[in-house]
DNA sequence: ACATGTGAACTGCTTCACAGCG
DNA sequence: CGCTGTGAAGCAGTTCACATGT
């Protein structure tokens, strides 16, 4: 398959958001011009990202809710569930293992680690904390397809090498912290700095 | 000034981060190459980065640290302190307020607000969660510059309008919607279901 | 000799505009 | 007739390559 830029997927992502919106309230059919709106883009944009993967509209119509969704789901591939872990049970950590939207999006957390036993065994949810030690068994048994990592800065990379030896191949790192990993390993980076110094940026330089 | 692409901005901020842990390590000197290497891109688009706001190495030699960094500082306007409100005391929010990384780089969080009369007075910190109403008031009193939303898909436009009607002109948005707001104010969203929807569709698709 | 700074070439994403089809 | 799907054009961001300064 070509490659598909970042972006597009990023977009694919959103137009899947308003379609369910749009589903909920009982709209059946929607335009690509409808779909641009919604995202803040252009008409030619959103049938430019839907042609990378088919055709799912009616000519002088627009696309059906329902189907187009279906679609996009199979195409980002959230028909299966996805097995998440989180590595790390700060604040952070733990305040997205209880996030409900993860879930809903077929992303099921089903366990978090750390390394501190201060927070071993601590419960959350239904289940314990566990030890980072038991990671790449645990992986081993039932294989998580994403990590999720809320560490400190300073154990980032120490935990992805440990993430990636347990065979684990994408990661969501929270981490301020730029990893080294292997080429077939996917990371996403959120990094809360980065975001912050864009909006510094743009405030400082806003004022012409 | 030109306008600068955001993807840049995103660069120069991971530039500094490095510069900053060089300089705690003592290197005094660095190469745009040295840079690049770091943060997984090219010498050229490190110079180039840099070519839009002055010159700033020597040629034959590189980069100061400390100058560069400083540069760096000035122009992602993180010389002044920026004043943050978060808005949703759940448990992201309340995990945002106490991130240490945020005041380490000029952030600092002066408020928590939320709706909720369980959570209206509550502590955080040495301070008490406020009321949203009275946002405004705060705001005419001691401005914010930033608001960090932190609160339900389905608040998240009522508040961004509560937000930018008290005069506030940047927004962090945590809240997985897509916010309509005046021109003249700068959104940045993270919206973490996107993120792993990336993940998911690079998983989908890398086994070719 | 070495690494910067930069115009020029290139690559790839976005926008345009229209043919094609319901 | 309206809206999709898509080649072609346009534009923005990246990479190249070299002249320039130390």
């Amino acid at each position: 398959m070509k490659r598909i830029a970042e972006s597009t997927v990023r977009r694919l992502s959103l137009y899947l958001s308003f379609l369910e919106e749009k589903d909920q309230e009982g709209v059946t059919t929607i335009s690509s011009d409808d779909l641009a709106k919604l995202g803040g883009t252009t008409s030619a944009q959103v049938r430019k990202d839907l042609s990378f993967f088919g055709s799912f509209g009616k000519r002088g119509l627009g696309y059906s809710v329902k189907e187009l969704a279906a679609s996009l789901r199979q195409i980002l591939g959230l028909s299966k569930e996805w097995r998440v872990c989180i590595i790390g049970a700060g604040k952070v950590g733990l305040a997205l293992a209880q996030y409900k939207g993860f879930r809903e999006r077929g992303f099921s957390v089903t366990a978090v680690y750390d390394t501190s036993p201060d927070k071993i065994g601590k419960p959350w949810d239904s289940q314990k904390i566990r030890d980072m030690a038991d990671l790449k068994r645990d992986n081993a048994d039932a294989p998580f397809d994403i990590a999720v990592l809320t560490v400190p800065a300073d154990a980032a990379q120490q935990v992805a090498d440990l993430v990636t030896g347990s065979g684990i191949k994408a990661i969501l790192n929270f981490a301020p912290a730029q990893l080294i990993v292997p080429n077939e390993v996917i990371v996403r980076e959120v990094n809360m700095a980065m975001e912050l110094e864009g909006l510094s940026f743009a405030l400082t330089n806003s004022q012409e």
